[in-house]
DNA sequence: GGGCTATATTGACACCTGTCGATACGATAT
DNA sequence: ATATCGTATCGACAGGTGTCAATATAGCCC
């Protein structure tokens, strides 16, 4: 609207955006994935989890660093792994928590 | 608590989660700015502004083609300067928007 | 089976967030 | 000064989100 000559200024704005730029869809997925990264409670699960030593933490041992309850700890693992930042898998009674670098890498890519 | 023996099953948990994890204050800030990337709006502004061919876009041109109401894209343009994103500068009338790539480099690497 | 433990789900609540219409602010031009 | 245009802020509303206590589910052991 502003790009093409119409009224009396058409002195200056022009800046014409590309059009390279995110799709609506692109966009909308992207977001969600982001949004499971903008809570400090995931992200310290997420960096506990990727930084543990056998790659791998019983959900039990997040509890207490977190200083959240089991069931705020539960739904955020939840939304982890719905994001596909994580797996799980039940081993006996306890569930076992791994990263999915590839997942993380692809966000790191969209930024880059 | 289920690192230590205690009770009768002492068979299983015992992965421990690693000390190089984010700290709270690390993990909070991270979120903050993460969660400027959580909005599928705010991505499509940054990459449009990132990726226009001048290197800025003037505010004007980033209404129409988001089909978002004008104060709705000033709110998310703001989020974006306040997360260190963009920088804006008044020309005239008009606002230019430029994208701030070492902010960005910098939410890249925390996920590296 | 019954009891026990770890995890997930539910329900309820306060809080935050995206959206828009209306309005105020800032700058230019007449 | 006044009109006009671009942008930002305000007020209000609907919907989403984090949190916890209570409860349910799933798996082990006796």
């Amino acid at each position: 609207m502003a790009r093409t000559a119409q009224g009396p200024n058409v002195t200056g704005c022009c800046g014409a955006p590309g059009d390279k730029a995110l799709t609506v869809k692109q966009a909308d997925a992207l977001a969600t994935s982001f949004a499971a990264l903008s809570d400090p409670v995931r992200l310290r699960l997420l960096s506990l989890i990727a930084t543990s030593p056998e790659g791998e933490v019983c959900a039990c041992n997040m509890v207490e660093p977190l200083g959240k309850s089991q069931p705020t700890v539960s739904h955020h693992l939840k939304v982890l792994r719905e994001a596909g930042l994580v797996t799980a898998d039940r081993r006996g009674i306890w569930m076992w928590y791994r990263a999915v670098p590839e997942r993380v890498a692809e966000l790191r890519a969209a930024l880059g």
